[in-house]
DNA sequence: CCTACCGATCGGTAGG
DNA sequence: CCTACCGATCGGTAGG
């Protein structure tokens, strides 16, 4: 009934202030901007969201579970290491792609979680990259993968990557998310170096 | 007479409040905390500094000047276009790891610059990518690298690697920053892939 | 959603 | 480097 068209006012003010949060930083984002955003009182945010912090967790777990269901599905499926990372990568920036603003704000934002909410979300954060490390782990066994890297390495150069594409992925350019994600994966895995033949 | 060792009282206060930074955010730090973390008063941090944006601005122009510096000089040095680029990235990560503190509050707290500073740290900031990017064109013009690789999205992914570091490299770790360079500059390279022999 | 307001904390200054 | 203090702003509540 009041899906995505229609945005409820609690969901509203999430949206708003998840652009504010984005542009300034959480801290240093006050409720009276948040509330001059939206027109009203910041007295009046209080009626629809308990708290500044209830706003960041918001914003956290629900990304959070969205990547999560995104790479289940690739978890799912067949087929060679390579193909898996490559669709892990493509699920993870169209889940970003959705909603940059929000997915720079868990980006950036999520250290200024009160705990447990901090400890709950890095869980998470750590078992959501672990699950890429298998994945590069299966195309080593395979003998898809060198033998020799550095998962810790690799998976963090891939997270650095995917991570930091909200500050400087534009939304409106003609390269749609599924085509840079095969771009990012292609680089990734084959390299800037010209192949032989 | 007054260097490193013996750091004066204001170099002190830099480095205190470049920890805060990083650990809380700088809005979220209050010049209260950092007079606790040297035992002093609040009002006795301003006999050393003007101001609390006076210690972020020379936490990320005084990164900036090494950076330059850095990749001048390998940009002075013959050689292609491939070795370059291992050579800037090794520079690179050197500079972040003689204080990985400082990298980390230049990376994430220079938002918080006031202008001119913040214009003017963004153009320092272009400027060496800009260089970075040349040197990938470099190695494309002599067939080094692939000449369908987006250049933008190559460069991009290179700084995302390098500046996401500060957040989990551990220098306790038995990995250099210089092997650590060799590697990272390896898979941007040559890619995960095993290599068809 | 508003008016009116709270105690706490902020960056910074005066004067020693 | 300290005491004493400033005006501004903070997140949030009471009561309608």
């Amino acid at each position: 009934m009041d899906t995505s068209v229609n945005l409820s006012r609690k969901e509203q003010v999430i949206r708003k202030a998840a652009e504010l949060f984005r542009e300034k930083g959480y801290a240093a984002s006050s409720m009276r901007d948040l509330a001059q955003k939206l027109g009203i009182e910041a007295a009046s945010l209080y009626s629809h969201i308990k708290s500044k912090e209830e706003i960041l967790q918001s914003l956290c777990f629900d990304l959070a579970t969205e990547f999560r269901k995104s790479l289940e599905e690739v978890e799912k499926q067949k087929g060679p290491a390579s193909e898996k990372l490559r669709k892990g990568i493509i699920g993870h920036i169209q889940v970003m792609a959705k909603d940059l603003t929000a997915a720079a704000v868990f980006m950036n934002e999520h250290r200024h979680l009160s705990q447990p909410y901090l400890r709950q979300f890095l869980l998470l954060r750590i078992n959501y990259i672990n699950r890429f490390k298998d994945i590069i782990e299966e195309g080593i066994q395979t003998g898809e993968f060198k033998e020799n890297i550095d998962k810790k390495l690799a998976v963090m150069t891939l997270f650095s990557s995917l991570n930091w594409m909200p500050q400087w992925y534009d939304p409106h350019s003609n390269i749609v998310p599924q085509d840079l994600g095969q771009q990012l994966s292609d680089m990734l895995i084959n390299g800037l170096k010209r192949q032989k033949h």
